[in-house]
DNA sequence: CTCCTTGTGTTGGTGGGACCAACACTACCG
DNA sequence: CGGTAGTGTTGGTCCCACCAACACAAGGAG
């Protein structure tokens, strides 16, 4: 492999996006061997850890544009793994749940992500894992 | 702010990938002030240091694909940034060098990287810079 | 009750970054 | 000499993030 400038490689920017690169090939990876992307996933799992919601509220819980969250929810409902159906009380707004079907992928994608947890941190000791984890978690507050 | 599923924020991927998005942002913001993007700091970054080179040396320096190289320095060579001649050793090959004003833009182009470096990092003192940088590193080279 | 603001779903489009396949051509080595 | 490896280039793909605009519904202020 040749050598990368040092002007890129001593900046935390390009640690963290560099990192993040490698981070999306594991998970999409294991994502598309299950059918999936990335979007499908957080969608999967704010439905099941907050129940049924409007597709406005998916896209401010998952961090996802309004836009995208059209076309994630209208695939996830293809795939039967969620119902899409007006909501009763409000003329415009959606009741988005999960079906059994989706609780089965979301639990397949779970596997496949502790699978890429372990991957990602094998070369850490668990010390290190947490401190990591903790930084992370400090600075990605101070962002959002 | 809306909540975010635990099963997200609870995993080490979920809060580099995030990161991320957020440090492009920072980052693209900058660099579009400039009228610059993030393959063309790379490459000024990896002439400055070594040197000329030809085009496929320069993307496996800067971890860009060959076809992006061609767009990217293509763009520099239209900005005057870089000049692009055949290498006389080589037929084939290209012999990319920075210019005057290739040299500026980067030099223009680190002021603002240190700036997002400072707001990047704000949250944490010297110390915890120190080791997120350490532990990040430790982790890129696992997966390169 | 009407008007205005807010929220919602939807369409369609942009852009960056990371890739891949294929081709034409050159250099180099056995 | 012939095959292999390297190079530049074209032309795509994909995911993720984002924006503008529209149509419409709900709800509060006057």
């Amino acid at each position: 492999m040749d050598e990368i400038p040092g002007r890129l490689t001593a900046k935390p920017s390009w640690l963290i996006t560099q990192l993040a690169v490698h981070v999306r090939r594991l998970v999409s990876d294991g994502f598309a061997a299950a059918g999936a992307r990335g979007y499908h996933y957080r969608i999967l799992a704010a439905l099941h850890e907050f129940g049924p919601a409007s597709q406005a509220e998916l896209g401010r819980r998952c961090r996802v544009d309004r836009s995208d969250v059209v076309a994630a929810v209208g695939q996830l409902a293809e795939l039967g793994q969620v119902d899409r159906t007006p909501d009763p009380d409000h003329g415009r707004r959606n009741r988005v749940t999960l079906t059994e079907a989706g609780l089965r992928q979301l639990r397949r994608m779970d596997e496949v992500l502790d699978r890429v947890q372990a991957d990602l941190l094998a070369p850490l000791p668990e010390e290190d894992r947490r401190t990591l984890a903790r930084l992370l978690k400090q600075v990605l507050a101070h962002h959002e």
